[in-house]
Formats: structure tokens, C-alpha cells, sequence
DNA sequence: CGGTTACCTGCGAATTACTTGCAATTGGTA
DNA sequence: TACCAATTGCAAGTAATTCGCAGGTAACCG
């Protein structure tokens, strides 16, 4: 069930060594589980830990913890903010691939969709100020139908 | 230095009415708080709770909590996810004051900037699968010139 | 090839932001 | 003015995430 990307292995290892850092085992399996993942699989640290698990690389939850965070940090990763209240994770889209989410705020369905004219209002507002950007997502605040009816 | 805003204050509580909800004391000095705060100033539930009571209208935590909790999701005021790991809390901005967050991940430095198309498409996003809309925001994530430098 | 350094991991304890249960209080209506 | 559900404060609880540290291991150097 895992499925190798050496290509993009690769390219974050060799991120990794600009910082100083190291690709290890279980860097190596969390990017795997991502890229094998579905597109939209918003994972969150514990459903990571328990997919390692049963997918027999097991490793502590401080592990997983702390490479989520690095990984975002890298930009390989992109950390999500959605109605619940913890952080979800899913593969940094590039380009055309990017998406953005509108979350019911009650029941926390949560929409995908996709907007050519974010990515480059991000890139366009990042570069204004001198940033470089890492992750431009638009999060829309909601009632689905269902949770208009009942209030 | 409270400032009074009778017309938005009524506005809520005719909200909070039709919800069989009430205006409170406590709920009152935090509106008043918001509406006097300058515009770009994001406030933690820490934050508010320590203005109140060097405003002389000390509450207890969990009371601002609850109020900024129901005042998200009636759409008075707008839950704000940036890079640190609490929430931060705004005026819900109406129409052309709406405005976007540019957030350094490592220094959390944050750039305000407004976009007309944003606010556009969130409604139509919205609007598109039937939900009501309560919020909407872009945040872009990344490094700002300073910390860009010091890696 | 052996030593040194720096990174990395797992573990458990600690921290932090936030929530909840409950008894007492109060706003707004009849 | 009396009533009752909504609200509050307090203290205890919870869940997500972080931290300190000891042992392990990869990389680099001579």
C-alpha cells in the first residue's frame, strides 16, 4: 500500500540538506502515506499515526508531531485550519492543483473547490511585500442547508 | 475609553432574540471592546479577557470564551486562524472593509490587505451549494523578508 | 576506519487553549 | 412583580500539542 515517490523524496531531501537535516525512515514513510493518499484527505497528526501503524512503520506521535510541523514549514505540507479543533494536513498543491475549502461551521462538512485567481492574488500580495510564500488557502465560514434548517 | 455603539448593539440583540438568546452585561462590554479597538488589532480570548478587566468590567475566561464562541457563529465577529496556536478575534468585516491576512510563519508578523474579487467569490462559492455565508477569508502563508534572511 | 558532532527518535511528563458541570444569579416577559 | 430559562463564575476536566532528556544513528573529518 505504500506507494515510493522518489522524485519528490528526492527533491525534499534534498531540502532537507540545505537545513542541515536529515531524510530518515520515518520522514520517508509520512511522505509516502501522503502520496498515497487521496486528494482530498485532510489528515489530522492522530489519523497519521494510526495509518503508520497499521501500515507497520509505527513510530511515536511526538515523531509524527514534529514532522508535520517541519514539513509545513518546508512547504511540503499544508496545514489546515478547519471548523474542527485540531490541524489536518494534506500535500502542498501546486499550481493548478490548488484548492480551497468551505467548511460548515456546526457539523463541519467541509466543501472542496478550486480557484485559478487565488493562487496568483497570493503569489501577487506575497511578492508586494518581499514574503515567500508557502501556502495561500481561502477558508470559507458557512451553514450547510441542513444546519440552516435546524437553528 | 469604552465607546458606545447603540445601533450595532441593538442589531445583536435582535439577533440574539430571535434566538431566544439575551443581552447580557458582560456580552455588551465585549462588543463595546471590539467596536472601540482599532481596526487590524486581532484579540486573543486572553487579550480581551485582560482589557475588560483593566477596563474595570472584569468577567471570567470562560464567559469570553462562550461570547466570542456565539459571536463567531452568528457572524458578528470572525474567528481568525493565523500562525500561532490560539485564536484571534476581529469585528466581522462588512462589505468593502473586508480584508485578508498575510502571516510570517516564524516571526507571525501579519500584513492586512484587501481584495474585492475575494469577498465576491466566497459568496458565490457559498451562495453555490447553498450555504450561508458567515465569514471568509484568505491566508497566506510565508516568510517575510527578515526571516527569509535569517535560515 | 575510529572518533566526534549534531541530528533524530521515543517516552512520559508538562503545557496550553479551551470546555464543561453545576449552583447561584439575572434579564425580559407575562 | 414574579417567574423561568438563559447566563455566569468557579473549579475541575479534556484534548491537542510540545518539551526534556537519554539513547541511537547518520554524516563528516582526519
Amino acid at each position: 500500500m505504500v506507494m515510493e515517490n522518489p522524485h519528490q523524496t528526492n527533491a525534499v531531501k534534498g531540502a532537507l540538506h540545505d537545513r542541515g537535516l536529515r531524510m530518515t525512515p520515518q520522514r520517508i514513510s509520512i511522505l509516502s502515506l501522503f502520496h498515497s493518499s487521496s486528494a482530498g484527505d485532510h489528515l489530522s497528526a492522530d489519523d497519521v499515526h494510526q495509518r503508520l501503524t497499521q501500515n507497520e512503520t509505527p513510530m511515536s506521535l511526538s515523531t509524527v508531531y514534529r514532522t508535520l510541523h517541519l514539513m509545513s514549514q518546508m512547504g511540503v505540507l499544508r496545514e489546515l485550519e478547519l471548523a474542527e479543533d485540531h490541524k489536518h494536513y494534506e500535500l502542498n498543491p501546486r499550481g493548478d492543483e490548488s484548492h480551497h475549502h468551505l467548511v460548515c461551521i456546526r457539523c463541519t462538512k467541509t466543501i472542496e473547490f478550486k480557484s485559478e485567481t487565488m493562487q496568483k492574488v497570493g503569489e501577487k500580495v506575497a511578492k508586494g511585500s518581499g514574503f515567500a510564500l508557502l501556502d495561500c488557502q481561502l477558508v470559507i465560514h458557512a451553514l450547510c442547508p441542513a444546519c440552516q434548517r435546524s437553528m
